[in-house]
DNA sequence: ATGCTTGTTTAGCAAACGATAATGTAAATT
DNA sequence: AATTTACATTATCGTTTGCTAAACAAGCAT
């Protein structure tokens, strides 16, 4: 596997041009290594060498080690970068503002939220994360399902006609149907961005087929859904364990 | 990151067993190489090492190397493996079986698809494929895209009552209307084999709701979706490069 | 039992990789 | 301009890692 790579160990040229040895300000040096391993890792996963980031930044590798203590930490703060970089706190009051129709909101969060999170590096680096340090998705999904989905329960109950109020509480299966809704939409981000599947349509076009076909289906599927289900998350737990057992073998 | 491991090196109590050099046959020992194989590097990766995978199987590092010539090939074996193992031709007749609802053969064939291949073992592995060689998993979405979305469309057409026959094509915007469906049901499989994300709610009824409201939705929008739509996939090119553009910056 | 075939282990190389110490030099300070 | 500060590079260490060659031994044939 190594071995492989001696064969193709090019001179690289724009290695190999002595670059002026130049002086950064610590705050900019940092900045451009940081962006540079979020490019470098996101493409090559997070056992990228150090040795090759650094060709790629033009500077020496052991200039890495004057700003991150070690590997790991370089690797944290891309995480932290990442994921902590691109939430916008206003999609709520977005999804909230009812002086447009639920399906023109949602279409512009969508909009928004696709062009903040749904491009190669976010996208790549969750995956990589996810499949290496589930922690962190856990933590930007409870993020997810905690301030983003029930307003947009809340929401598809008031464009259903359905009773609302502040103690009616958004129970687990609400939750997980709108789940499925975003989770589609994801996943047609992950065909493009990470597999780069030709896709023949435009990404907001697929939105738009998923949030009418969301919106078209729930009024006849949620309040069914909001009759049978009891608000409280505990009552599935039984279901849940049934599925495991069957997984497991 | 090396030197962390370092102090974390225990001596593994399984492995200073000396166990009795076993010998077995070959097409065994290859079986049971490929099998931990597929555990190993859908649990790490495949920068995962050699040498811990042998310790896991109990044999020394090298004896891999008679089995395969490589690290390379011996990664390969396990993609293939775990791809082209799990794949039912007879889901498409099941899909097709107008003797029993749409919706109860989409339910059948999810339980049976989830069943094959939303394990964690697979989907990690085809995660981990899709982030570091992805001409694999864009032969399996084509196999999806060409083998089983067309005929839910078609069944779904016959569902809403839609003019069919051999002559009209599956239009582009139909296949990805499906592929809203398959998407977001995949996607909660990622969420809990990968994340580990506690759902409280059992995989199939949450397959229920997505094939419940993929079908309602469908009764008004599938038809709006079949006047509008070219049956020509290149028709739609211009919107996907405009969206090119804006995601490049 | 003896020898033979071949599956398995022991020993070890060469390259790769994370990390460190010593040296060099650009820019700010005086 | 001389001096100091601290940013950056060169050289290198110790370990890890893919891979190989030679020694060893389990099971079969005779």
């Amino acid at each position: 596997m190594k071995a492989r790579l001696r064969v193709a160990a090019p001179k690289d040229v724009a290695a190999s041009v002595k670059s002026p040895r130049s002086r950064l300000a610590p705050a900019d040096r940092e900045r451009q290594i940081i962006d540079g391993a979020i490019a470098y890792f996101s493409e090559v996963g997070f056992s990228g060498q150090t040795r090759e980031l650094s060709i790629r930044l033009g500077i020496t590798q052991p200039l890495l080690y004057r700003y991150f203590a070690n590997k790991q930490a370089l690797v944290e703060r891309v995480y932290q970068t990442v994921f902590e970089g691109r939430w916008n706190p206003a999609w709520i009051g977005l999804l909230q503002d009812r002086s447009q129709s639920l399906r023109e909101r949602l279409l512009e969060f969508y909009r928004q939220y696709s062009e903040a999170t749904y491009r190669p590096d976010w996208i790549r680096i969750y995956l990589h994360a996810g499949l290496s340090r589930p922690e962190l998705n856990r933590r930007y999904i409870r993020l997810v399902r905690t301030q983003l989905l029930p307003v947009i329960c809340r929401e598809l109950r008031h464009d259903c006609g359905l009773p609302d109020g502040p103690q009616a509480a958004v129970s687990e299966q609400e939750i997980e149907f709108v789940w499925n809704l975003h989770g589609g939409i994801f996943y047609s981000a992950i065909r493009e961005h990470v597999y780069q599947t030709r896709i023949n349509i435009d990404f907001m076009t697929h939105v738009g087929f998923s949030v009418d076909n969301f919106l078209a289906g729930a009024t006849t599927t949620y309040p069914r859904l909001l009759g049978a289900s009891a608000p409280d998350a505990l009552a599935a737990t039984p279901a849940r364990r049934a599925r495991r057992v069957r997984a497991s073998p």
